[in-house]
DNA sequence: CTCCAGGCGCCTT
DNA sequence: AAGGCGCATGGA
């Protein structure tokens, strides 16, 4: 097999807790190396000493797209930096999983994985994802002969059945994502125009999809949109918060995030991604 | 068997 | 404002 191959030199950049670690659902650790599928490129990446080396198709020249995806200009000790001092848990979770980093995902892709992720666990949501990519994605040229497909677009799965898109084990969040499909591919909502809009204009315009609420639109608004002070939270984020900062009182969501926006300061959703992780890893310790 | 999973939307107080 | 509950499906 012809591949390209290129080494991309970076301190603390951990592939497993960043590819594995519930941002993305496409990412398979096989035989030591991360096989994915970033757009329309096949990619595969490597741990290796000093940085990352990549995989892709022979006639790579240009990866720029990769060095977007994988976020390699941005400076993760600058934003640890800007965590809180004063935060013993937090300092201890980024001890734990230093290197963890936020990657930038497609809006689309991202949008529909995180409707499908409401109450599922992430190896369940890796499931279904793959199951409307086989079905509903493009055939790409593929190394040997796997056989890998695109992320759907929202007209493909627009055009879907709500049956079709039962058919691929999402239960009652079908109905959602075929409508939130229906409403990308005419452009009710415009997912391109949320690059130019603040944060709460973004996020207002996301939950206007069904199947979304405001963790949903968190997750889209960090992980896609790169809005680092998005904070997410879900169950793991609501027992580690109370847990952490509250252990006597129960705060209820709404008080835990006008905590989140002035406790962890502008890069909070990079702090939640170590939080959950953390809390996802290594529960036990401290926290149970 | 029961409990719960990177929630949401709708229904009661 | 705050809390309860159903929703499909499958792991643990």
């Amino acid at each position: 097999m012809k591949v390209a191959e290129q080494f991309f030199p970076i301190p603390d950049y951990d592939l497993s807790s960043t590819l594995n670690g519930g941002q993305a659902f496409r990412w398979r650790f096989v035989d030591g190396m991360w096989h994915g599928i970033i757009g329309e490129h096949w990619v595969r990446l490597k741990q290796v000493e000093g940085g990352i080396l990549a995989q892709a198709s022979a006639q790579t020249t240009d990866w720029q797209w990769l060095r977007d995806y994988l976020q390699l200009d941005v400076d993760l000790a600058g934003i640890l930096r800007t965590f809180p001092s004063d935060d013993p848990a937090l300092q201890e979770a980024v001890r734990c999983c230093r290197g963890l980093r936020l990657v930038r995902q497609d809006p689309w892709e991202c949008l529909a994985s995180f409707i499908l992720s409401s109450t599922k666990q992430i190896v369940q949501i890796q499931q279904i994802v793959a199951l409307i990519c086989e079905r509903f994605g493009k055939p790409l040229a593929a190394p040997e002969d796997t056989k890998i497909f695109s992320f759907p677009s929202a007209e493909r799965l627009a055009a879907c059945t709500e049956q079709e898109l039962r058919d691929c084990k999402m239960g009652f969040r079908a109905p959602n994502l075929l409508k939130t499909a229906r409403m990308v591919a005419s452009g009710e909502i415009n997912l391109f125009g949320l690059h130019h809009v603040t944060m709460e204009e973004a996020r207002n315009e996301l939950i206007k999809c069904p199947g979304v609420g405001r963790k949903i639109a968190d997750c889209v608004l960090l992980f896609a949109y790169g809005f680092p002070q998005a904070f997410p939270i879900d169950v793991w984020i609501l027992k580690a918060l109370r847990q952490l900062y509250f252990p006597k009182r129960k705060p209820t969501t709404h008080k835990l995030i006008r905590f989140s926006e002035t406790h962890f300061g502008p890069n909070a959703g990079y702090a939640q991604q170590y939080l959950f992780h953390y809390m996802r890893t290594r529960p036990q310790i401290t926290l149970k």
